[in-house]
DNA sequence: ACAGTTTGTTCGTGCGCTTTACTAACCCGC
DNA sequence: GCGGGTTAGTAAAGCGCACGAACAAACTGT
């Protein structure tokens, strides 16, 4: 009597999987804990010592991870010898494609520092042209490193699939464009492409200090999200999880949108129009800006009662996001969601500026390549 | 150069997970797909014949799955054995405790049919009270079983973390209270407690039609949710992913809640308001309807724009839910958020009907014992 | 009767991790 | 200065798991 239920989620799993599994564990262990010996390993990660020993002769092998000489320390027993991953060997290449008026790149060292930026102005391009001033950018910045290439990761805004093909992006023109692997055949290095919002999400997780259960919402000349649930990202049925900028926000109305409503989240928060009614009126600077927040919080309070989410971020202008908007955001929430469960409850700006979203895409880089890809 | 970054997801893993992983990849296979013989198996699951054999045998020797006979089929070749889960060799004990004035109970069979059903007044018991009602109902259920009973699952109202501890449940006055550990050790049977909603979620995914990114909206007493997402529920930070009944919705008030604010979601939905409202007005039965959708709508419109949802499934009364209030959900749903992506949404009722809690609950049973628990 | 096909099992191999046992290198105390 | 205690790392043997090759069993078709 068969269902026709998919209850069946598990894949075939082989030994070597496992052992896939572990090097990423024990890679995860070094990174996140930094330099330690092989026994420290063993007991970080719960495996033994062999097989520790037995997996860094790999990664040593790979030159992913390097030894570092006996730790100076006064103690009984053999002195223990160091490894770590090679954090100065290798670097990241970040790309964000978000900014309305200009591609940003920028070489990363593992622990998502940036060290060297190129911005190529975009002049209106899109369509193939916008494709090739991608892939001039990563060029230039690869001719620029001086140590290997671990991945290229690449923030772009529309939706994004999982095989990083973009199926849309309409201000770059691009429509079902497999941007990753076009890339990653032009440069012959690993790419990996995602939304814009959702890498920072994972920037904002990796590099700042976001929760595991964290909304980033990022605000600029249009409002995007990216959700991290469980410390992994939410894609959606259709890969356009995080998309609110034209969901409609209360019941009173608003101004029109591009998209044809009236309302739109992205009407009341973008950045221009936050200018524009600045500008229109600098006396009521705070209650405009306490007004959008407000609109924010309404919009939100949904989801956070629904995926009970312990803190939101905000990326964008700190000029505009990180007083009145944010306060008001906040006040808002705690407003109009449950009182037991938002105690906890935080709306705050990131840290991360304006380098966010080049920094999420080497976070992606990082997990695909030294994770469980 | 230490991080604090929390990139670290994996556990150790070792061959003896990957057969438990495989073994629960056949149990799997053979539950949704029905009878098949080993090297069908094999086929399904890109495992081996050996691999399948031993898997099998394993399975044979735990009596989960039973010999049927070779398969009335002309072909070539040596005739196939069926194998088959022993779907009449077990029942599973589910539970419901959502309902205001009475816990249920029945005995389901593993394709999630409800064979023997009990209802236990609930005679506004609470507390250690309320405890002993379930033991009881659990006990008579048990004692009613022909075969073997594979776990108990059981469906709560109010916030309940994943070892089953039920953190609060107002209506029954319960506060941390341990309810899984505590049967498990009075029944002597595997339990598993979760929220009602959140179990309704997977029972509409597992017997029913939900897709894998799915929210189901339990409509009673009060109002909850349960949130699928690539299959798997969503928990929360604090384990009230769902808990949607008391998000204010729309800009414009609304009535008093039982919570303090005005204009809770409850306050729109809830069935005793709605059948109140109508009652005083039984000719504006439809207006009614459509308003309290409309409001549905509003307050799911960004959860289903930032989750990119691809539908939304209302459970409870069939006369209140099925018509007017779905149609203006989704009207309301279509119309606040964006275009490109909702034109395959949809809302509508479960077929599961009162049941659902019970069958979620089995549901869970099923995944916790024949899934990667 | 015989070739061809499909099922399910037996046997030997390789991989991955573990336990046990060992060496290396340090501290301390007598 | 020399053995006892401690910790780091490696070597050898064993066990669990899945695989490929080979084989026996049982059917169909000619």
């Amino acid at each position: 009597m068969p269902l026709r239920s998919s209850l069946r989620t598990t894949a075939k799993s082989l030994p070597e999987h496992a052992r896939g599994n572990n090097r990423s564990l024990v890679l995860q262990t070094l990174y996140s804990d930094g330099a330690m010996s092989r026994a420290d390993l063993a007991r970080a990660t719960g495996l033994t010592r062999v097989t520790i020993s037995d997996l860094v002769a790999e990664l040593l092998g790979d030159a992913l991870v390097v030894e570092q000489g006996t730790r100076d320390e006064s103690r009984p027993g053999k002195p223990a010898t160091l490894v770590d991953i090679d954090r100065t060997g290798f670097r990241i290449l970040g790309i964000d494609l978000s900014a309305h008026d200009a591609f940003r790149g920028a070489l990363l060292d593992l622990d998502g520092r940036l060290h060297d930026r190129v911005t190529a102005p975009l002049d209106g391009a899109s369509g193939e042209l916008a494709v090739a001033k991608v892939l001039d950018l990563a060029r230039e910045l690869i001719a620029r490193a001086a140590v290997p290439i671990l991945g290229v990761g690449i923030g772009s805004p529309g939706v994004v699939d999982l095989a990083g093909i973009v199926l849309t992006a309409p201000n770059l023109g691009w429509h079902d464009l497999p941007l990753q692997d076009r890339l990653a055949a032009d440069l012959g290095l690993p790419v990996l492409v995602a939304n814009d919002a959702n890498v920072a999400a994972l920037a904002e997780h990796s590099f700042g200090d976001a929760l595991s259960d964290t909304m980033l919402v990022k605000i600029g000349n249009g409002v995007g999200a990216g959700l991290l649930v469980g410390g992994t990202l939410l894609s959606g049925a259709r890969f356009s999880a995080g998309e609110i900028g034209h969901v409609v926000v209360g019941t009173d109305g608003g101004e029109p949108c591009a998209c044809g409503k009236r309302g739109c989240l992205e009407t009341w928060l973008a950045t221009p129009r936050l200018e524009a009614r600045i500008a229109a009126d600098p006396g009521d600077r705070d209650g405009i800006l306490a007004r959008a927040g407000e609109r924010l919080g309404i919009a939100l309070a949904p989801v956070v009662g629904a995926l009970d989410l312990a803190e939101v971020v905000l990326s964008g202008p700190a000029h505009l996001l990180d007083g009145p908007l944010a306060r008001a955001a906040l006040d808002t929430l705690r407003s109009r969601t449950m009182a037991e469960f938002h105690g906890d409850l935080s709306v705050r700006g990131s840290a991360l500026g304006e380098d966010i979203v080049m920094r999420g895409a080497a976070a992606m880089v990082l997990s695909g390549r030294l994770g469980v890809s």
